[in-house]
RNA sequence: GGCCCCUUCGUCUAUCGGUUAGGACAGCAGAUUUUCAUUCUGCAGAGAGGGGUUCGAUUCCCCUAGGGGCUACCA
């Protein structure tokens, strides 16, 4: 039999980067096993519902290349994959706990029981074995009013009877055994007054159901997991319960507990991988692709956050995660998020883009930016820059120069800098460089030393405006490759018009 | 409060009883680039504390401290 794994989220609202790191590790395992990926949607919290949500999470998993095998949209042999849709399965299976006696129907309110919790010593109170025959369920009435109060009252709730004195052992993959004590666990909540299964119910219901091999899941689901456990065995299913491993958290960059949703407006950076869009501006967030990330950044340094192949590499492709991620060795403890490794690891991968792989994002964005393309050389300019950035997105911006004759000065440093004897050193560059050939960095720059060498000014007064000349900024890639990717015309153009502006005496 | 998990440089981490405790990010210094960035080289920087076990503990066990998670008719 394959490996099955499902990643689970919730749709409400967008995922978070611990989110995709757990459906990443999903995946790899399965892949890694030859197994399926599924995505299954969680959505038995109609309050918590968020339009829009579901559709983000798997247009999040397609940008980041984690395909999937079985999906609401893509369908599957163990459909449907929205809890929502397979709302009338739950009840039933909870029924049937009922009438083995394993579970029972509870008619306390919520309100009834926080005013319970507000009210007992240091909110010690628990729905469990020892306060349930005061409670008011079908344990403690008598069989006829609990009849009589199914029929006139169905807002219920069934609730799972926790036997106390056992002692629950859990082979978590990552943390080897954890015991629970059963006298510590309440009596969860299996079906919701509303009808509707809580995330227990369902999850272990539909893990079973969808024959999943291997639960993945955040360190937040380890208390909970006794129950769960508790679950397969009250159903009798045991014998094919799959395996845990619960993900340390990833945390905020101060440590002070886990990454939420707000923390990417609080730190400035983001914590989601598409961007949020919002009608309203003020509620838009940005997420990895609109800040600029690489997708293959974005899962490197997420594989890498909470799991360490044990040797020093640390650049991995997907394909390469695929083959080398070792469940072993994922890491128990928390880990903070650190933005300036993550640009670092979008550097990484930004210096490998080939111009055809990044073409078509800087035709873009040079649009964007009001740029005539064809006036330059897009691909001398991205070559010169690319090596410059962390993001390939902060290319164009200063590319400007290549693409356009009216040049921006930055007058005051020029000014600065400027000495009057320069100007007909520059002009004589100008004249020497409508010769050469070919105009290329070698033989310009050779051409252009020689000039500055006789003329016996100084190099570093004469190097820095003809920078100017030809980019109206003082920083930038080499002198002489600006002026090979701009062409013998407009570097003698620029020079010329330069040197007669700053000297009038000429 | 109770239960559970965790603890190596500022951060992410390697080490599966014997190492000058290694690497990466960030930091600092230098080289290259007569600019800035890249790149390269170097420097600085860690086993929470206390007990055991052992010839020997960062590594195994216990305690303490600290951090985190859970404690909903949310997931």
């Amino acid at each position: 039999m394959s490996n099955r794994l499902r990643f689970a989220p919730s749709p409400t609202g967008a995922l978070h980067i611990g989110g995709i790191r757990t459906a990443l590790y999903n995946f790899l395992v399965a892949k890694q096993k030859g197994g399926q990926f599924i995505l299954r949607i969680e959505d038995t919290d109609q309050n918590r519902f968020v339009p829009g949500a579901e559709e983000y999470i798997t247009r999040s998993l397609d940008w980041l290349g984690l395909k999937l095998d079985e999906s609401p949209a893509l369908g599957g042999p163990h459909g449907p994959y929205k809890q929502s849709e397979r709302i009338h399965m739950y009840k039933d299976y909870a029924l049937k706990l009922v009438d083995e006696g394993k579970a029972y129907f509870a008619w306390d309110t919520s309100e009834e029981l926080d005013k319970m919790r507000e009210t007992s010593s240091d909110h010690s109170f628990k729905y469990d074995a020892s306060v349930r025959g005061q409670m008011n369920n079908s344990l403690s009435l008598e069989k006829a009013e609990v009849e009589e109060k199914i029929v006139a009252n169905s807002q219920y709730t069934i609730r799972l009877k926790v036997e106390p004195g056992q002692s629950i052992m859990i082979q978590d993959k990552v943390r080897g055994e954890v015991v629970f004590d059963s006298s510590e666990l309440d009596d969860k909540v299996l079906v919701k007054a509303d009808g509707f299964p809580t995330y227990h119910l369902a999850n272990v219901v539909d893990d079973h159901l969808m024959e999943i091999t291997d639960v993945i899941r955040g360190e937040e689901w380890l208390p909970s997991t006794a129950h769960h456990v508790l679950l397969y065995q009250a159903f009798g299913w045991q014998d094919t319960m799959p395996s845990f491993s619960h993900l340390p958290l990833i945390l905020k960059p101060n440590g002070n507990g886990k990454l939420s949703k707000r923390d990417g407006q609080k730190f400035g950076f983001p914590v989601f991988p598409l961007a949020w869009p919002s009608d309203n501006p003020a509620d838009a967030i940005d997420g990895f692709d609109s800040y600029g990330f690489e997708p293959e950044a974005v899962i490197n340094f997420l594989a890498m956050l909470g799991w360490n192949p044990g040797t020093e590499q640390e650049i991995f492709s997907l394909e390469e995660l695929i083959t080398t991620f070792d469940p072993e060795k994922i890491h128990k403890a928390g880990a903070r998020f650190d933005f300036d490794k993550a640009l670092w690891f979008n550097q990484q991968y930004v210096h490998k883009l080939s111009f055809t792989e990044a073409e078509e994002r800087l035709r873009k964005q040079g649009e964007t930016l009001g740029y005539n393309l064809d006036a330059g050389d897009l691909e001398g300019a991205f070559t010169l820059l690319q090596p410059r950035v962390s993001l390939l997105k902060e290319i164009m911006p200063l590319a400007y120069y290549f693409f356009s004759d009216t040049i921006v000065f930055e007058k005051e440093e020029i000014a600065k800098k400027w000495k009057p004897e320069v100007g007909p050193v520059l002009e004589k560059i100008a004249e020497v460089l409508k010769t050469i050939d070919p105009f290329n960095f070698e033989f310009t720059s050779a051409a252009a030393k020689e000039v500055i060498q006789t003329s016996g000014v100084k190099m570093g007064l004469v190097m820095p405006m003809l920078r100017a000349a030809l980019t109206g900024t003082m920083q930038g890639p080499d002198v002489f490759a600006i002026a090979e990717v701009l062409g013998r015309e407009k570097s003698v153009a620029r020079i010329q018009a330069f040197a007669k502006e700053r000297s009038p005496t000429l």
